[in-house]
DNA sequence: ACGGCGTTGTTCAAATTCGAACTGACCTGT
DNA sequence: ACAGGTCAGTTCGAATTTGAACAACGCCGT
């Protein structure tokens, strides 16, 4: 019912360049980790986050909340994980109804081995392509973007 | 074997950021677009580069290199696309091998239809979260990224 | 005209994704 | 103690995604 903002060109430009870029870095990142560490994105990301909790591992849902995925998708990924030895569950010591994913001395390795070539692609695709500047400001962006949208949630 | 150049604070900074504010937008721009238009995110990206394109349409092969997507999966949602009616597809005038992919007429209304609750959301998780100094420098960092990537392939 | 080679689009199986529904366990007020 | 409501995590089915394999066609030089 109420007029529609439309986008003008220069809110435009931003949207439509934001795309194609995540787009594009996305699909390079993947790609890379995929062929050469056999880990999904997803995947890296869980090992990072349980890599940072340290040895009391993370409640399922506070690794759901701080990958920005949903409970489903998370209990899939850590059971792959699970299988292969890179993470283990253990129940939550305060509630009955939590689990804890650990990483394992595994998990370390795959990720310490897996690193080096995802962070190299991570400059080819984005960090190396940009100023330090530019670089400011992306953060500073992407900042104001996560502090506005994490209260909502 | 080469020595790690390892992501110094700001580096890391912007990359993490750049992480979360994707996810964080991506879902919630997917989520209104299922809940209220009916579209999967790559379907709403089809509709408009055919709308855009035109009643000429598009090959499937430009379709693909546009989106920034695989060709297979590309398939599919013109598939889904065409069942639904919002898309036709039909054989290409140059060359035997090539399928041009158009939009239909109930397409575009799908289109007119979803759009205004679309840039809505886009403004709410985005556009309307930076002022105009920092639209412009991610339009810039963005722009820089994708004309680079765009070269590699 | 004719191989050889790249291109086009689809198909296939396997892996992944999502939300909705579900089971249990917590928690508050009475 | 207990009922109602909330929360944690999993399960389920359906939809989607991917790369690899494939068939058919275009293009080029000989």
């Amino acid at each position: 019912m109420a007029n529609t903002r439309w986008l003008d060109d220069g809110e435009m430009a931003a949207w439509t360049s934001f795309l194609e870029a995540t787009h594009r870095v996305f699909r390079e990142v993947e790609a890379q980790l995929r062929d050469e560490a056999g880990l999904s994105h997803p995947q890296y990301e869980v090992l990072i986050k349980l890599h940072q909790a340290g040895p009391d591992g993370l409640r399922m849902t506070e690794l759901a909340t701080s990958l920005i995925t949903s409970k489903s998708g998370l209990t899939y990924q850590v059971g792959q994980l699970e299988k292969r030895g890179l993470v283990t569950r253990g129940a939550c010591p305060t509630d009955t109804r939590g689990v804890t994913a650990r990483i394992t001395p595994a998990g370390s390795d795959a990720l310490r081995a897996a690193a080096p070539g995802h962070v190299e692609r991570v400059r080819a695709v984005l960090i190396d392509l940009l100023d330090r500047e530019q670089l400011d400001a992306v953060t500073d962006a992407m900042t104001s973007v996560n502090s506005r949208l994490r209260q909502e949630s």
